[in-house]
DNA sequence: GTCAATAATAATTTCGAGATTTTTGGGAAC
DNA sequence: GTTCCCAAAAATCTCGAAATTATTATTGAC
């Protein structure tokens, strides 16, 4: 009975890996992880809806249909239910009780207030970060900075790639800033509105060239909190959002 | 065959209300609403397992079984997943991929994080409500605080009973009081951290009595804020929250 | 006696079917 | 022309079973 589950079973419990390679039967046991590394479908699908959402494939207040989205990755019904419940938590969808799912709306009004709530966090955060940055942090915001910086300089000469690398960077970096503050609340929440943001940058973003001069606000940003500057950071860092803040909004706005 | 589905199905998947009254067949559409007002199973679950977390009938880092919930609440697995991936967004519950659920751990460490996290949005919001607030608002702090006086004056009679009342007019308050603030994210954030807090604050208080006067606590809160004066009942609200904390670290540590 | 390998047990994860609710569209009454 | 009602269709919600994974118990070797 072990063979024959083995075979015939592989797609039903397991994990992406196993998922997207049921062309043979053989029980080779490498991995395709075609999302990150999921270690069940729940996981896989809230990935992979989350990621949608977050580039637009999926487009503010939309109607997640289970039919639609059966057919679109192929996790069944409780699966999609269960990841897109985990992404009410995120308040990347909304749910009404026995009218389904939606993305979650977008708005200029959100945007700002998102934007101001999560200046006021990271204020508090990263003054908290440098008040308590040991040798590690430095390390790790220097490493950060640097694989930023790569990257936005790829980002000069081929344009159009490598955007949710830059997404991913930029995170890293934001988050390295703030990893010594030793709130463990305050990252919490301060992660639910960078994702939050993030969703907003690359709904504007699309098809878009970063204008200003991003690289050097986050240099300054570097720069200050390295020199353990933290009111210079905060406001650096302030300028910093919202500076987003305003090009975002008239994307928004158009 | 709709008389059929209706008599034999109305525990299939209807919401509380029918689940909870399946002696007699009649089609009375009255309500018997064990569980608040909930639209479906989910919801109906969702409640039930924050209630029995929040008032500690389910201890910290107890494992969550299916097999259990189900015995004990008569859910089937799928809703009580779903409710228990609610109850994570909300951080009452933990997941390990693979190793199921757990009632999420309480410790010192996080009451204090918690409440240091909690008071910094507080006055804000706080503040924030005082300045935008109009008369509406004025209405609905002085009908809270009536509220919530008397039942305090009630607590002090019959103390044991209506802690559940207790809760609910205290989290009213509170939530009045900042209700005003025209921040949308920071009103969540605030509701995540308060829902937090009412959890310790009945863990520590199960059968004890509130020894200090709590009512002359949330007076001064009141006056300060319907004075208009910002600074001043950012203090005193701050005071109170960390008061209340310095009580339940003691508790916690016994 | 301790440790590793293996079988048995228990628990979690996933799917598909069945049931209910909501939505939609047509038709009659006013 | 508008409104209301009822039937049909579509979507959501719920449950139980099947399958995988994790845990525990047992056996054998060193």
């Amino acid at each position: 009975m072990a063979g024959l589950a083995l075979a015939g079973a592989a797609t039903k419990n397991m994990p992406g890996v196993t998922r997207f390679m049921d062309t043979n039967v053989t029980s080779a046991p490498v991995a395709a992880p075609k999302v990150g590394t999921a270690r069940s479908l729940v996981e896989a699908a809230h990935e992979t809806i989350r990621h949608e959402i977050l580039i637009g494939a999926l487009a503010p207040e939309t109607k997640l249909r289970f039919e639609m989205l059966r057919k679109r990755y192929g996790f069944g019904a409780s699966t999609l239910r269960e990841a897109l419940t985990r992404l009410v938590g995120e308040a990347l969808v909304t749910s009404e009780e026995q009218k389904g799912f939606r993305v979650a709306p977008v708005s200029i009004e959100d945007l700002a207030d998102l934007t101001r709530t999560r200046v006021f966090l990271e204020k508090e955060a990263l003054r908290e970060s440098i008040r308590c940055g040991d040798d590690a942090w430095e390390g790790r915001v220097v490493a950060a900075y640097h694989r930023l910086s790569k990257t936005e300089a790829r980002l000069l000469t081929s344009p159009e790639i490598p955007q949710d690398e830059f997404e991913l960077r930029n995170r890293e970096f934001h988050q390295a800033l703030i990893s010594a503050c030793p709130s463990r609340w305050l990252n919490h929440l301060y992660g639910v509105l960078f994702q939050q943001s993030e969703r907003y940058r690359r709904i504007s973003l699309v098809n878009r060239k970063v204008s200003r001069d991003v690289h050097a606000e986050h240099k300054a940003i570097f720069e200050a909190a390295l020199a353990r500057d933290a009111d210079l950071a905060c406001r650096v860092a302030g300028e910093h959002i919202e500076r987003t803040l305003s090009v975002m909004s008239k994307v928004l706005a158009s």
